[in-house]
DNA sequence: CGTTTATGTCAGCCATATTGACATATTCTG
DNA sequence: CAGAATATGTCAATATGGCTGACATAAACG
C-alpha cells in the first residue's frame, strides 16, 4: 500500500503529446479493459438476473444454488467459505431455497452435526439452466475470438484471480469437474 | 476448519476425443469459465475496495467518481444512463462525493439547468489511484499471458458485453480517449 | 405564456450484507 | 464422564445501495 502513492504521484498518463507509441498505455491506467470488464461482467450476471427474477430469487440465491449443485453434500462451512459471507447472510437465502425446494439439507453420515447441503432435482434444473445461459454467451464471444480463445480466455481469468487465491480456485474446480465425472447420473 | 485444500493443482481435464474438439465443451455448461470469472472479478473489486474503505466510501461511489473522472462535464441524466440507476440512488452518492471535495457540479454554459459534473483533483488522484490498482492487476495477468495477450483479452472482454450495448460501450471507452488526448493539462 | 426538460428531494420499501449475542446439538478430549 | 470445542441456527440491530412514487424548482422552448 505505500507504493501506490508513488504510482499516484509520479505517473502522469497520457499527456497531451502523444507519447503512449505502439500498444500504447504502458504506463497510464487501463481504462479501456477496467471498463470492459465492468460492461461484460454486469451483462455476464444480467443473463441470470431475468431468469431469478421471475422466481423472486436474487444474485445471493444464484450463488448458493450454483456452489450447492457443483459440490453435491457440501457443508455449510465451507459454502460459506468460498462465498466470504457470513451464516447470517447465507441464513435467510438458503431457507428460501430450501423451503421452495431447490436445496435439501442432510445431516452428515459420520459427523450428524453437520448438514450437509444437496440440490434437489428442481434446483439442478435451475442450476443448469442458469450455467447455461451464461455458457451461451461465452460461447458466443469465444466463437468471435476464434482458435484458441478459450484456453486462453481460462488462463486471462485465472490469472487476474489473487495469487493467494488462484491455487485453491483452481483446485475447487478441478475437483468440482472430477466429482461430477465420477457421478453417476 | 473450512479447508478447500485439495492439491491437486492440474489442469482442468478435457475431454479427449473429437466431439467436443472445435471450443471444447460444445453441450455441456462452462462451469470452469463461469467460476473463473466469479472470482476474477471478485478479486478486481476487492483491489478497489480496500482503499474505498478507508475513505467510508462504496463501490457505489467509486463507478460514479470514475466515470466523472472520465467524462468530465458529464451531465448527471448521462450519467444515470451509463450507470443505469436511478436519480435517487445517485443522489446519497453523489452528494457524498461533492461534500467531500472529490466532485464539484457547474452550471452549464448554454444551459444552466444542467449540472455538469467534474472531479476535482482530490477526485481525479483518488480515481487514478483506484484505477492504477486495477491495472496492475490486468498488467500482472496479461504479463503471465504474454504476447498478444492485452489485444485477445480486449476483445474477448468486448464480445461478453451483450451486442446491443457494445458498439456503445465501444464508442462511450473511444470517447472518452479521444477527449482525454485534447484536454491540455 | 404554458409546456417540457434537467435536476433535486422527501418518504418509504426491499435485498443483501454486516456484527454481536446467544441457543442447540454433537463430537472430541483429558 | 464432564467439559471444551465444533457445526449450525437464530434473534436483533445496522449499513449500503438499489427501487418506486410524488412533488418542487429553475430554465429552456415553442
Amino acid at each position: 500500500m505505500a507504493d501506490i502513492n508513488v504510482l499516484t504521484l509520479s505517473s502522469r498518463p497520457l499527456e497531451s503529446g502523444s507519447a503512449t507509441a505502439e500498444h500504447g498505455q504502458a504506463q497510464g491506467p487501463a481504462f479501456d479493459l477496467i471498463e470492459l470488464l465492468f460492461f461484460a461482467y454486469r451483462d455476464f450476471i444480467g443473463d441470470a438476473d431475468e431468469v431469478l427474477a421471475r422466481l423472486d430469487f436474487g444474485r445471493a440465491h444464484h450463488r448458493v444454488l450454483h456452489f450447492v449443485n457443483r459440490h453435491p453434500g457440501i457443508r455449510v462451512a465451507d459454502l460459506l467459505d468460498v462465498l466470504k459471507i457470513t451464516k447470517q447472510s447465507l441464513g435467510r437465502v438458503l431457507r428460501e431455497l430450501v423451503d421452495n425446494g431447490y436445496v435439501v439439507q442432510r445431516a452428515g453420515p459420520a459427523d450428524r452435526r453437520q448438514r450437509l447441503l444437496f440440490a434437489t432435482q428442481k434446483g439442478e434444473a435451475l442450476a443448469l439452466e442458469l450455467a447455461l445461459l451464461q455458457t451461451r454467451r461465452f460461447a458466443r464471444a469465444l466463437h468471435e475470438c476464434g482458435g484458441e480463445a478459450r484456453e486462453a480466455a481460462r488462463k486471462f481469468l485465472a490469472a487476474m484471480i489473487e495469487p493467494s487465491a488462484r491455487a485453491d480456485v483452481e483446485a475447487l474446480i478441478a475437483r468440482a469437474d472430477r466429482e461430477a465425472k465420477n457421478r453417476p447420473r
